[in-house]
Order: structure tokens, then C-alpha cells, then sequence
DNA sequence: CTGTGTGCAAAGGGTTTGCAAGTAC
DNA sequence: GTACTTGCAAACCCTTTGCACACAG
């Protein structure tokens, strides 16, 4: 199965109606490892709109396909592992690195969650850890 | 003990020399239970300059008397509990409330950190939880 | 026809820096 | 005097929206 096969199964699975657009978007998140930031796709996808990526970018989050984390004042977005429509469920760690800038999941990594006191509701979890990476710590 | 001399205190514990300016800030933190933006701050502090405001929060931060988080495409403040100079120390869960907008800390929720890949060398934790909080729960 | 997706442009908001004046040691 | 702090202004960057046009069912 080529890599677009594997965009446009995706995209069904969770109901999103496939674009040209979409599959290229999808595309760049199936080539990454790190987290991407509207501003690296504007970077990756030059000749696109950047309200259209933005949009995109929202649709698939919205949808499950992506998640978000915030860092380094910007918006980061990561495929989605076992998420579904208006419901996320990544209570795995993310990992930014302060050199590169860098933001990976750290599969493997799912936490034991707290109690939280009564009344409060999760709907949920951005948990980031920052610090840092391999690459970068071996470069010293 | 005031909540001035409370202030004046806290500032030399962690090295910062104390002027009026950030003493008002600091009475902020003190006085509020959520998480404080630039933009609160600026709003409780109307005749103060941002920047001013903005490099009283980086000294804190870097001091070890404030720790931030990202959320809602700004970052957030709150006092430290555990934290020194250049070095935090907060594994404990934060709550942002999708509603209200607020930003807090749970305490009593430390995690059970999940062991790294070799490698990663974590600086700082940021666990947040976003949802609804038991004031908006019950308002609906 | 109607709903959806896209492109262009602009607005809005938060963050950050340069520089000059003021203050403290 | 020197280092630090503050205020003003502006720049910068990212996010978001309005609107018009294109496209598909």
C-alpha cells in the first residue's frame, strides 16, 4: 500500500472527506517524526494557503486525526494514535526539545493518572516534557 | 506576616532583588488561586507597561518563582511550590478549564513519571489537563 | 441549488526587542 | 560610574476570520 493509499484510509476511516489538499497535509504528517506547526507546513507545502492549512489543520484535529500540544508559543500537531471523532485520548508523554525545537511522542510512555479531585472533568491530556533529545544531547 | 512582607520574603528567597514593580506582581500571584497570563496581568495592573510586566515574569520564571504552561494560545503563570534557580521541579497536574479559561494547579496529583528512552534528559514537566472545571460543571 | 473547500487579504492578539531615561549601589 | 530596572514604541510572529470564488453531490 502506497503512502497515498495509506492517506486516503486514514482520512475515511475518520471520516474526512479526502482532498488534494488533505492528502498532501496527511502526506507531511506520514513523512514526519516531530510534531508540525502550521508555520513548518507553510514551510513544507510553499505553494499553499496558509488559512487553508490552518483550516486543515483544525478539521483533522477536530475529526481525530491530530492532536495539539502547545510549546515554544506555538501550536503543535502530532497524529493522532488512538483518538475518534470529538474524542482524544493520548495520555502519552511529548517530549520538546529546547535546542532543535523538535516535538516527539514518546510512545511507550502512557502514564499513570492521577485521581483528580472530584468535579473536575478531563476531556484531555496535554502532557509535555521538555529538556534535552538524544540527537541533540550528543552534539553536546 | 503581610502579604507585602510575605512578597518581600519570597523575592530574596530566591535571589531576586525586590522593587516596587515586582512586588506588585508578585501580590497577584499571591491574591489569585489561577494561573495569570500576560494579558491579566496586564488588565490588574492597567497603569503598568507590558514589557515591563512581560521581563517581571521571564526574571520569575528563571528564578524559580514562577512556572508556565501553554494553553489557549497564551502562557499562563503560577507560583512555583517546589522550585529553585534554573530549575523546576513541578510534576504535579494542571487544570484548564475550556469554559472559564482558567488555569490551576492541582496539587496532589503528582504523577508516577514514566521511565524515559535512553537519552531524553527532561529540564521540566508540563502536565496539563484541560476540560471542566466543578465551577463550570455546575453551572452547566 | 446547496454545502463544502479553497485562496486571498486583512485583522487580531500575544510575544519580544531596541533604545533611552531613571534608579540604586 | 556601572549595572540594573523601567517605560515607550515598534516589530514580529502566529492565529483567526470575512469574503468571494470554485467545486461536488
Amino acid at each position: 500500500m502506497s503512502i497515498f493509499e495509506k492517506a486516503e484510509n486514514m482520512l475515511s476511516e475518520k471520516k474526512i472527506p479526502p482532498t488534494p489538499m488533505r492528502l498532501l497535509v496527511l502526506n507531511e504528517f506520514l513523512k514526519s517524526e516531530a510534531a508540525i506547526s502550521l508555520s513548518d507546513l507553510e514551510d513544507a507545502l510553499s505553494q499553499s494557503d496558509r488559512s487553508t492549512l490552518y483550516r486543515t489543520l483544525k478539521t483533522f484535529e477536530k475529526k481525530g486525526l491530530l492532536h495539539s500540544i502547545q510549546e515554544n508559543n506555538t501550536t503543535q500537531y502530532l497524529l493522532c494514535q488512538h483518538c475518534g471523532v470529538d474524542f482524544h485520548n493520548d495520555t502519552h508523554l511529548h517530549f520538546f526539545c529546547i535546542r532543535c525545537k523538535k516535538t516527539i511522542c514518546l510512545e511507550n510512555t502512557n502514564f499513570i493518572l492521577p485521581r483528580l479531585p472530584k468535579g473536575f472533568e478531563v476531556i484531555e491530556y496535554k502532557l509535555v516534557a521538555n529538556g534535552i533529545c538524544p540527537d541533540c544531547s550528543i552534539l553536546q
